[in-house]
DNA sequence: TGAATATATGATCATATATTCATATATAGA
DNA sequence: TCTATATATGAATATATGATCATATATTCA
């Protein structure tokens, strides 16, 4: 059966849903710390947690789904996981945002 | 009585809201397909509505969020409402996105 | 003025999301 | 091996969000 729909806009549907993934990943005040803080270098879930303000659990939590995204990546050493932002785009996404902010 | 809490993060608690906020008015396709129509020009919401595959009710509770959040202006012809983005930051910040989508 | 049209709004409902708590897993060190 | 520590996960719950429908408002045109 064919629900396609007609495409009007300039993205495509699949683009429009990965961005708004996306921007919805970003769209929470723990994770937006988090990513400002792995802006300034990698750190590990207790570090991430008392930065966002959040319990380690709730950190763990907000890292998985980022992970799953692929905006962060974790490296393991001992019994610490060291989070890192999975590429500069993020970083630079980030940046511009907050420009956006700044100048309003 | 003092509930502050020590910033450790390279943002304020201020900046991170509102960045937050900011990301969660972009966190959804029908707003993205409309945002990414407006980077086009602007367009009224019977269009808008096609674009983002939605219903008038809908695409008018969207835009009335985006306008709130300033992130679009409305102008008033007739009795047709046109809409825009309110600044050049989020068509960048859009279009930065993009690059992070499509680079993946 | 009355009908038609474009948009806006409010209430309701279903679903998504974030937090918490309990528990599991993995690793380091005694 | 036993214990402590760091992180992860699952279930439960509270809150947020989006869609829909009914209705309101504003404007055009006959």
């Amino acid at each position: 059966m064919m629900t396609e729909t007609l495409n009007f806009s300039p993205i495509s549907d699949a683009v429009a849903n990965r961005l708004a993934e996306l921007f919805r990943a970003l769209g929470d005040p723990a994770r937006v710390r988090i990513i400002a803080a792995l802006t300034e270098g990698e750190a590990n879930v207790n570090r991430l947690a008392e930065v966002a303000g959040i319990s380690e659990s709730s950190a763990s939590h907000h890292l998985r789904g980022l992970r799953l995204m692929r905006l962060v990546r974790a490296r393991k050493n001992g019994r610490q996981v060291y989070y890192s932002l999975d590429d500069d785009h993020i970083a630079n996404l980030f940046r511009g945002s907050l420009d956006h902010i700044l100048h309003d």
